[in-house]
DNA sequence: CGTAACATTGAGTTCTCTCAAAGGGCGTGG
DNA sequence: CCACGCCCTTTGAGAGAACTCAATGTTACG
């Protein structure tokens, strides 16, 4: 096929074509639920399609805020480093879901936004989308919607932290991530991870060796089979036990008498 | 003095009449940085001074989203309690902070605020409040800023509970309170805590012994001098040295060889 | 195919939790 | 004003979970 190259340009400027309209993460992302001409005003200060490579950030602590991004593939990371030096995972981000909301209150970034892997972005200036959503009911009320989804996904993140143990936090964070990658439309039971062990466990506040050993108990258990960052999700509902406390009463052999 | 009630009146009255304007909050609360003439539509939504009682309930989780409150005076905690029933305490909310953001995502709340003292509150309706504030700008931005630094409290709050001892935890506890009470004019060197021990653990997610065994520890260190919920800082340099991860090499044996 | 980063596994230690009981503070009622 | 009782708080002892340090195994990429 020697006009390999002709389909390509045509699907590329088309999807420079369409707009926040056309994209596959709408329901997800700002337009939600806002009219075909009033999405024509958010539309138009959209930056769409910057490719981001893996490792590059989109900003760092301490930067002005100057524009939120949603990743329209690809995955990212949000980390804080204390001041004593000790690094935080606060989030990961797949499609469809924005970055860069934790400058809200001061105006400046509180962390930095790194890609995990290469990806695209859009690219959302601040200034002129609160000054689209003042016009745009529709637009306020799903920028709040956003933001308010952005705290709850904090708050759950707190009580996957607090006063779990760790095969409960890695339980629950294979539960989120699967959930995740279903809304987008990805098979939620095989999957690669896009973040390493030391990410995870500086999410989960725990030892990167504890996150390891959570991994292996969960394949020994047969509830998933794990190949360093590939995942196979075995036993969902299982899973979805585990997380919410249940446990195995002891270490059941395998093999063994039954 | 005979007339003892009748001033009371006169300052009721004042208080009654007076508004967002007059506030000693106002820098702390909505009206930060707005001009009067849009200030006035911004006191016209807000209903004053509401009385609580101890153990009163503001809302609950699975309440729809009507209004959100601001402490005048008094203390609230606002308490999540998973499936399996154990709770975890949010946040705590002092005169000034803002209470009931966390239904902003489905229009639901997430989590009870109970009134830890007797108190106040203002009481925002919020679809209210979302309407003023498209039409003012200045409310629109401080609006996001409160909602931003509700955001940055949760941060400092994760931040708080992971990977970090006990010790730490309740050091970072006893210096984030003390400058809230200094931002509201209160004093930030002794001071009645309006929660339990019980309520302080659900926050930090430790058990209610780890955090009684906590203060003692610091009362031992002399760094602070504790009394039930009577609590007196003595030595703020070194509280929030261990709050940053600074520790007493060994327990130095207070009176001995020296 | 080699190398460097990433991941797994093991052993010993420390911190916090749990269970249990005793010690005050505070409000109520006499 | 004092005494009583309840609840909150403190303190102790033992157990278990996760951390740290250390070495080996594996994956992915050039």
């Amino acid at each position: 096929m020697e006009t390999l190259s002709k389909p390509t340009a045509v699907i590329d400027l088309a999807s420079l074509r369409h707009g926040c309209a056309q994209c596959s993460l709408r329901q997800l992302c700002l337009p939600a639920g806002i009219g075909a001409t009033d999405l024509q005003q958010l539309d138009e200060i959209v930056k769409r399609r910057r490719p981001v490579e893996r490792g590059e950030l989109l900003f760092r602590a301490g930067d002005r805020l100057g524009a939120v991004y949603v990743a329209r593939n690809g995955a990212f990371k949000t980390v804080s480093t204390s001041e004593e030096g000790d690094t935080q995972v606060v989030g990961f981000h797949i499609a469809g879901e924005l970055i860069g909301l934790d400058a809200l209150g001061e105006g400046v970034h509180r962390c930095d936004a790194v890609a995990l892997t290469s990806a695209n972005v859009c690219e959302v200036p601040f200034e002129q989308l609160t000054a689209v959503a003042a016009q745009v009911p529709g637009l306020q009320q799903q920028l709040m919607r956003v933001i308010g989804h952005s705290m709850s996904r904090d708050q759950d993140h707190l009580q996957m932290l607090v006063r779990r143990q760790a095969n409960e936090r890695i339980a629950l964070f294979l539960v989120g991530l699967c959930e995740r990658l279903r809304n987008i439309g990805e098979s939620a039971t095989q999957f690669r991870l896009p973040m390493s062990r030391e990410d995870i466990a500086h999410f989960l506040g725990l030892a990167l060796e504890t996150v390891s050993r959570g991994f292996s108990r969960l394949q020994d258990d047969g509830v998933i089979a794990v190949v360093g960052r590939k995942v196979e999700i075995l036993d969902a509902a299982e899973l979805q036990r585990l997380a919410q406390g249940g446990e195995l009463p002891c270490p059941v052999k395998r093999g063994a008498t039954g």
